[in-house]
DNA sequence: ATCGTCTTTGCAAGCGCTTTCATGACAAGG
DNA sequence: CCTTGTCATGAAAGCGCTTGCAAAGACGAT
């Protein structure tokens, strides 16, 4: 049952007006009289007229599309801020086009070579390090860019202080008087939040006169099977430590798991910090103390800022948004 | 640095061929005298052409773009089946365009109209049951439609027997010489997957001589905390279950974390069976004993059906993925 | 030498829409 | 009454690429 395709001039020509008045009762209704948009748009409803992208991309430059390039969809955080942008440029026209590239630098450097190919009008990225052939192909064709989760001079950003994130855990766990505490931080490679975050941490001990000794921090997986792992080798060691950070939620869940599972009281015997605050570090048992990051704000703020940008405004740079500690039960006093 | 577009037909005149033959040297280097093509091959490099997809879509009616419609992108297992399709697309120069709906018909109904518009060639889809008006635009538009997780008459499909995954859980629990077994589905709106798993289950049960009291059915929202509410809530019966079935892994989960932060021991106190077999489900403590669905490989498949009908080809209308129950430790004889 | 058959390449007509510029109508200003 | 400006609409030139068709050689076979 399918019809012939009804063109735009097929549309005007049944409302006995020009195909130029009907492009403009689509894209610019404002400039048409009442009448005239009144009968464009029934003719195009009575044909069932639907546009084509393409022509429209190609007469008018513009594809009113966004491109994505996210580590991974497999975690939560990047679904979240992903359906959060997608709201976001919906409403404003925009289609998302999403990418990832599984921590791979080469990978990140294919998918933004392929979805420039695609004709976006514009693109967000997450964190700062970046393939410079991907840095040249950017500059290249001058698309608009927006980095999440961390900045980088030169782009807009709209970023969340990761450094800030792991000292802010670790303060948490030296203020209930912890001194040996370990990091579970998930792989560094190509992850310039795990770096911060790690770094973070590691100031703010030093910054209280004590420091981390290469032992107690160990790097997994981002899966709760790493933070299992690294939790294993952290409790083998002749001194273990009375405390963890997961470098994110799902570490230090993995974390909680493995402890509990070896007969260890979660606060008591190990206490457990993780950042990022998922949905489910407040129903796992105990909940997860935690620093919260704002997930779906950074996807609808770097979307905004996206099109505003397109839009041709000059929104401000970067734009850091808040974290913030939320203390649990899986942190408590050192026993 | 942002240089002039560069056209095919500056690569054409670069090179001393005609804009044809770069169009050849781009979509059908067969065609071409090994000669040219390198030498046509060599202008692009050196003028860095990239083609204008828009352009190329539009003359050629094929977008090289496929669309992909999902409940949510927040869960893991649409997560995978996304990537399991993009690789597979990618590999046959295809594009994907995703959207999600979260579980609302008509936002369903809304993505596909925005995906055909915005030119996509073919659409993978979740599950059977759609709004008339979905049916109706596909059926307009005549696009190649691949459908996911549940089959329907008329479409091609890549699934799994969603009712049998409720069956196996069920028998199993049954075998361990359970009785009053208890199921927590997830919201069974515009969710055939939930609604097939428990009707399964429920026939496993019937078939066994026994039943599903209304009281031992909970619907909860598929997600941990659901889990956990489910579980309190099965738990509080005069006659509470000695088995429970979670509707998806997450909805297990919980309620394994509910029970065991109420001193119950699983499965010693309550038996847990899920089903999905998410990565974590072998990680949590104990792990969970689930039905494995080849959630990648659906997408991987789906996505692989949908090239061959946009190649011509006629595959099998319906593929039906085999599923196999796994036992791990959170399900044992009845106490 | 002639003809047919390939192979390789060019010509040119669009694909369906946007947008600049021009036009005509009409109201207001001088 | 003529000028000027404003508003609504149309004419037409593309946007950058693909592709059906035709032409031009090259090569054997007759």
């Amino acid at each position: 049952m399918k019809r012939d395709k009804v063109r735009l001039s097929d549309v005007a020509r049944d409302a006995g007006v020009s195909p130029a008045t009907v492009s403009r009762a689509i894209s610019q209704p404002g400039l048409l009289s009442q009448e005239t948009l009144a009968r464009v748009r029934l003719a195009a409803e009575r044909l069932g007229y639907r546009p084509d992208a393409a022509a429209r991309a190609l007469a008018s430059g513009r594809s009113m599309t966004i491109g994505a390039v996210m580590p991974t969809l497999d975690n939560t955080i990047f679904a979240k801020a992903l359906q959060a942008m997608q709201a976001t440029l919906a409403a404003e026209g925009y289609q998302l086009l999403v990418a990832s590239h599984d921590y791979n630098r080469a990978a990140e450097a294919d998918a933004v070579r392929t979805l420039i190919a695609r004709g976006i009008d514009g693109l967000v990225l997450v964190g700062a390090e970046r393939a410079p052939e991907t840095l040249a192909l950017l500059d290249d064709t001058g698309l608009p860019v927006v980095l999440t989760w961390c900045p980088a001079s030169g782009f807009p950003s709209v970023v969340v202080d990761n450094a800030q994130a792991g000292a802010l855990a670790a303060r948490h766990l030296l203020d209930l008087g912890h001194r040996r505490i370990g990091i579970i931080t998930g792989s560094l490679t190509f992850n310039d939040r795990q770096k911060a975050r790690l770094a973070g941490a590691r100031q703010a001990l030093v910054s209280a006169g004590f420091s981390l000794p290469p032992s107690l921090l160990c790097q997994q997986p981002t899966t709760l099977a790493g933070g299992r792992m690294g939790c294993a080798e952290l409790l083998a060691l002749a001194e273990p430590p009375t405390a963890v950070i997961g470098g994110i939620d799902l570490i230090a869940i993995g974390c909680m798991v493995e402890a509990q599972a070896r007969g260890l009281s979660v606060p008591g015997d190990l206490a457990v910090a993780g950042i990022d605050d998922l949905d489910m570090s407040a129903h796992v048992s105990p909940s997860l103390s935690t620093v919260h990051v704002p997930t779906a704000r950074i996807g609808a703020e770097a979307a905004a800022k996206l099109v505003s940008i397109l839009r041709g405004d000059a929104p401000e740079l970067s734009t850091c948004l808040p974290i913030e500690l939320v203390v649990r039960r899986s942190t408590g006093p050192r026993a």
